[in-house]
Formats: C-alpha cells, sequence, structure tokens
DNA sequence: GCTTGACCTTGACGCTAGGTCAACCCCGCA
DNA sequence: TGCGGGGTTGACCTAGCGTCAAGGTCAAGC
C-alpha cells in the first residue's frame, strides 16, 4: 500500500494535485489507514497517471473526468471538441500578439494609425504639444465611440486644414494657452473661426458633417471638456453664442439671442 | 459628469469591470456626487479606453498599470516582454494540441506507441483482454516511471516473445484467468516459467536485464499489484519459491529454502 | 405623495488548478 | 522521551471579472 507521497511521485504529480483531484471527485478517496492516512494501490497510480496526462496536454479537469470514462467514440469527440478549443485559444493569442505589436509606439495606444498621423501633421504645424495631447484624447474617445468612421471624419479633417484660415486657428489656439485669461486677442479667434463657420455653411458643410454617428450627450461630454480646459475656451464660446454660433465639436446656427 | 455606467458604456466596458480597476488601484477613484455616486469627467473615459485597449491585447492588468504611465521607451521593452510571455503562452497550447493529438486512440492514453504494439502482438496471439489490461496497466506505470528506457524495454519484451515457450506461457496465462484458485494445472505455468527462467540465466540475461531503472520499491508495488489479481498468481509464486526463483517482475535466483 | 423601475452603493462568493502556509497528528529512531 | 520527517485538514492566495444580495437614490407617472 502507498502513502500519499509516494503515489504522487510514482505518477509524477504533487501531493496537493492529488488532494484536489480527491476534492473534485476526480479521483476516488481511497481507505484510510489505521491513523487515517489514505493508503493507495496500483490502480490508483494508473488512474493518476492517465489524469496526468489528459490534464498535461491542456484538458480542463472536468473534460479530464467525462473523457477517463469514455468509450473510444467519446474520446475521440471529446478530444476533437479539446482541439477545437485549443485552436481557438491559439487565435486569440495571435491576435493579441498583433495588437499588442501595433502598441509598440507610444500614440499608438488606443488610436488608429491615420489619427497618429494626423497629430504628426499638426505637430509639423507648429501646435503646441499642450494642445496636441487634448486633441489626442479627444480622438481617442472618438475612436472608442465610432471606430468604423474615424478615418473617415480624419480625411474631412486633413481636408479643413488645407484652408489657411485653419492653419492660422490652430496656432492661435497654441499660442492662447498661455495667454492670460481676460486677454482681447481672442477676438481674434472668435473671427477666424466665424469666417470657417461661414464658409462651412455656405459649402452645405453644417448639419450634415462628418459627425454624424456620434450622439448627442457624446458631444456634450466632448464640449464640455473642452470648456473645462480653460477660462479663453469659455469665454470663445460665449462670444461665439452671442454672434449666433453654438456648438463646439458639432457647429450649429442657433437663433442670435435678443 | 459621467454616471459609471455611462463611463463604462463610452469606454465599451462593463461597470463590474471599472470597479475593478478601482479596486486594483488602476483607475483612480473619482470624486462622489451628494448621494455617494461617483461622478467621472472625460479624463477617466479617455484612461479606460487606454485601459481597456491594452487589457483587450492579453496585457495582465498589473502590467497594464505599468504600461500606462510609461515613457515610449520603457512601453517598447514591456510590450516586447509581453509579446514574449504571449509566444510561450501559444508554444505551450500547440504543444498541447500535439498531445492530445496523440491520444485520440483509446489505448494511447499515457502508453508511448511501443508498448501499444508490443499489447497489439499479444492480442494476436490470442492472449485475453483481461490480461491484457493487467498488463497495460503496469507498463503504463512503468512508462511514468522510466520514459526513456521504456522503447528498448519492449524490444527486450518482443524477442523474448519469438520464443515458443513464452508464447505459450501467455496462452495459459489467459487460460488460467478461468481456472479455479486451487487448479492443479498451475504446475504447468510453473515448469514453462522455470524453464525460461533457466534459460535467462544461462543466457546471462538475469540480474542485469532491462528493467535496471526501475527501484526496488517499485518492482515490490507491481509484484504486489500481480499478486493481488488473482489467487492463482499467489499459489505460482510460492511454487517458483520453493524452487528457489525469487520475484516477477524482476527475477532473482533465490537460495532453496530448507 | 406614492409606486415603479432603472441605476447606484458595498460586500461577498464563484470560476481554474492547484501553491503555500498553519496547526496539529503519527511514526520510527536514538 | 524527545526529535525529525512524514501525514492530516483547513484556509487563504492567484486573474479578471460575473453574478447575486440587500439596500439607497432618482426621475417619471398616477
Amino acid at each position: 500500500m502507498l502513502s500519499i507521497s509516494q503515489l504522487a511521485n510514482y505518477a509524477g504529480v504533487t501531493v496537493r494535485a492529488v488532494r484536489h483531484y480527491h476534492q473534485i471527485g476526480l479521483l476516488p478517496e481511497p481507505e484510510r489507514d489505521h491513523s487515517g492516512y489514505r493508503a493507495y494501490d496500483a490502480a490508483a497510480v494508473v488512474r493518476l497517471i492517465r489524469i496526468r496526462t489528459l490534464a498535461g496536454a491542456g484538458v480542463p479537469l472536468t473534460r479530464v473526468h467525462e473523457l477517463l470514462d469514455a468509450n473510444p467514440d467519446e474520446l475521440a469527440r471529446g478530444v476533437h471538441e479539446i482541439d477545437r478549443e485549443l485552436r481557438a485559444d491559439i487565435r486569440r493569442l495571435q491576435g493579441n500578439r498583433q495588437r499588442i505589436a501595433k502598441l509598440a509606439a507610444g500614440e499608438h495606444l488606443a488610436l488608429p494609425q491615420s489619427v497618429v498621423d494626423y497629430l504628426d501633421r499638426l505637430r509639423g504645424l507648429g501646435v503646441d504639444e499642450r494642445y496636441i495631447v487634448m486633441e489626442r484624447d479627444a480622438w481617442i474617445m472618438i475612436a472608442a465611440q465610432v471606430p468604423d468612421t474615424i478615418d473617415s471624419m480624419i480625411a474631412t479633417k486633413h481636408h479643413e486644414l488645407d484652408d489657411p484660415d485653419m492653419m492660422q486657428l490652430y496656432r492661435l489656439f497654441s499660442e492662447a494657452l498661455d495667454w492670460p485669461a481676460n486677454s482681447p486677442r481672442i477676438v481674434e479667434i472668435a473671427d477666424i473661426m466665424e469666417r470657417l463657420f461661414v464658409r462651412a455653411v455656405e459649402a452645405g458643410d453644417v448639419g450634415a458633417d462628418s459627425l454624424d454617428g456620434l450622439d448627442d450627450s457624446f458631444v456634450d461630454l466632448l464640449d464640455a471638456t473642452t470648456m473645462k480646459s480653460s477660462p479663453l475656451a469659455k469665454r470663445l464660446l460665449a462670444i461665439l453664442e452671442e454672434r449666433g454660433w453654438k456648438g463646439w465639436t458639432r457647429i450649429e446656427r442657433a437663433p442670435t439671442p435678443k
């Protein structure tokens, strides 16, 4: 008769594993000797080796339970099923590898390439890094909301950026980061934005723009975040609202307040 | 300000996941509103999206913690490290696939091909299936003990089986399964075995046999198991011992008892 | 003002396959 | 009789949440 550690040694598993198999009913509890020690026979060794063999091949213990007492037919089916699961796991891990490979560069975190390129273009225009980080965060949220339309949104943005007024606007945004909260130059920005708005309305780009996939509360969130970022932004929005423009992320023509 | 479920929706994770990230310190706990509800801002959305992106790529959450605030250099190293782990996981799973593929056929469970072939040869000689199961179990244990020498042991066995006496012995073992416990024919078996022993001694095969890798207590276990299988086996061993032979799995010349 | 249903809170258990104590019992040996 | 090296059960730990449980909060409809 064998003690639990002898059994474990013969089968090449740990004592703890044996007890675990007892707990889940995979290996029957043997007789106890006069002092309460478990006493095993060779049949237990054989069963334990077969358990170890299956478990070592990645078969979950509940499946091991089924397979141990299965006929060859059931066993073949069970093995096939497990192989399917293993293949699925492998595919998943391979997908993970691809995804983390894309994360190698810093800003790629949660951003598609198109957005990274766009941000690089802003950098090239001399836009302040602090502003770019703010834009980046907004794009991270947008990309998470509408992953399918992000590329076309960015394409639109690139197009808008061909306008010298837009370039100038971004440069002013950058500079404004260091302006005092009550700077009068804010009007310069408002003027440029209004010009851009007017041209957009004339081109028919307002109301049917590329931000269609975003729902209102999400747009509100983006706007609110921008407002929170700086008192200047708040003033700017107030000025534009006086002139009859509403919104920021998505612009609307609002009735001029009396 | 966002509620926890709004946050979770914007980032594409579950509320439970958000709370989990709070628990492990991955996402900082936000302010609470007057009724104790968590109130999030857009920065939390961004951070949560980045967490989800990394976690979704198979990065363990503790690593996510490190990578989120890492500089590009550390990030590259971290990503490389994780890729290594992923590759290791994939290799392991591929190994599992190979192993379970080998288990497709019933008796392959825990047995190398050589043993399966040997058992098939016994079947071909007309050996009773009950006896083969006993042999199989013994070989399962032996294969687990000395996986490297099992093939040469089986080769020896094949060689022995070329001897007509050995074939006859196996056939008698089979028949004996249905003999009464006190059958006088047991002597036939003893005679054959003694002839085989003598020839083995003459050939110098005893004492330096192929079971060298097995330690004594393991051999005792095999012998004891055989003894337990049938009263005939016990009688047989007694007879042989009277004639000066000791053991079963491994034979020794013993001084004839007075 | 009351009910209803949706959403929030904390706390706790469950899942895999055991690892790792802790506290205590048992055995053989000097 | 004490000691060291077995054995025993019990309990907590891992990862990443899912899933109740039991109750507080809020907005809407009657």
